[in-house]
DNA sequence: ATTTAAAAATAACAATGTTAAGTTAACGAC
DNA sequence: GTCGTTAACTTAACATTGTTATTTTTAAAT
């Protein structure tokens, strides 16, 4: 029974309760919960309504997904006015840290997961716009630290830096995300195993050990 | 057409001739193209046959890709009698970077895909045997570095070097492997990418920069 | 020759993404 | 006020997938 006419606040508020229904399953049960029809029932339309407000199930995996990595910019936005540049450097990486293991689905479907390759155009994140590009973030933060004299005089180039870095902590995160429960692997403590990475990035980076 | 009565070696023939037409569809296509009819149709069988081989699709995938962990392991364990510890160190991870970055798929679906918990029990791969774990193989490479006085000396746990050097590495090639394309990142280049990798792992873990 | 059971194929089911074809009802035009 | 028009939505339907149930074929065993 449609009341027609919507005003495009309305169609809106459709897209997000959709995208709210599909981050539902999402978060709690997986990207394979994710079906059409599954989100479909939760936000009480048919599952081909949802074909009026997101192209196809990508597009709306995408949209829900490219929310939440705004929500990781802003979470590690808080600590880009740290004023040490390199206590905001190391705040920097934990809070990337929490918030890949406490999101593991949006983590996965952000940096763990083959995509068709993303076009900045299209994108509904705005590039270079630190309130909501986390990469941009770090390229800033990862600079702004080597102004101030924080790593060896080898290391000229920033990029560089903060691509060797992001790897790293990367790897941890994925390997705890999908191998956490694998019993192959005699696994550390996680606690272990991020400090162990923090300093040894410190350690292979810097001029030399901070205060402590 | 059953031409009945299969010795056991004629059945283990046809199981490697099922595991190869998956493989070459998925080295090639990805996992998302090896479907039990596509593979079916390689191998001159109706997709339900497939079945009588495999108790689902999930065991067959993960018997082609054992198969080729096996091959990791072998690829790894020509490094493992360099006399220097620290040059069979390097060598063992550069062999390691180069299986991963030629075996995208195969290294995706080992290391960068939600499986049900790996039980050893049941695997084809044989546990702390070196020819076939490449994990093992991981730590005995720290563990002899370890005993040669390499790491520093606040280092006092080869498992977790180990695993810390694996994250790093894996962060590294699994960004590589997803996000090679990605126009948002400004990607240095690989090789660049590697050799800072390497160098931030020596500095960091090392107590002293090797002869160079 | 008849029976038996292994080896395979065909048919079929349920779930999924997606498209095509209706259906309903609010609005504008006369 | 009636009557299209069309936005908003639903129901049917299709193709593809993994998988199971059922049936067929055929070499061997008796």
């Amino acid at each position: 029974m449609p009341p027609k006419v919507k005003t495009s606040a309305e169609k809106q508020a459709v897209r997000t309760a959709i995208m709210d229904a599909a981050r539902e399953l999402f978060i709690h049960q997986g990207v394979e919960a994710v079906t059409m029809r599954a989100v479909a029932q939760r936000v009480g339309y048919s599952a081909t309504s949802l074909y009026l407000y997101f192209g196809d199930k990508e597009q709306l995996l995408r949209a829900v997904v490219d929310a939440d990595v705004i929500k990781l910019a802003q979470a590690l936005k808080s600590t880009l006015n740290i004023s040490d540049p390199l206590q905001r450097f190391l705040q920097f990486g934990q809070h990337y840290v929490q918030f890949a293991l406490t999101n593991p689905n949006h983590y996965r479907m952000m940096f763990m997961t083959q995509h068709p390759p993303c076009d900045p155009a299209l994108s509904s994140i705005e590039q270079n716009n630190p309130e909501q590009d986390a990469y941009s973030q770090l390229i800033g933060v990862v600079t702004s630290a080597w102004h101030a004299g924080v790593f060896k005089p080898t290391l000229t180039d920033p990029a560089l830096i903060a691509q060797t870095i992001w790897a790293a902590i990367h790897g941890l995160c994925a390997l705890q995300i999908n191998l956490a429960d694998d019993a192959w692997i005699n696994w550390r403590p996680l606690e272990a195993r991020v400090q162990a990475m923090v300093e040894m990035c410190m350690y292979g980076l810097m001029k030399e050990t901070p205060h402590e």
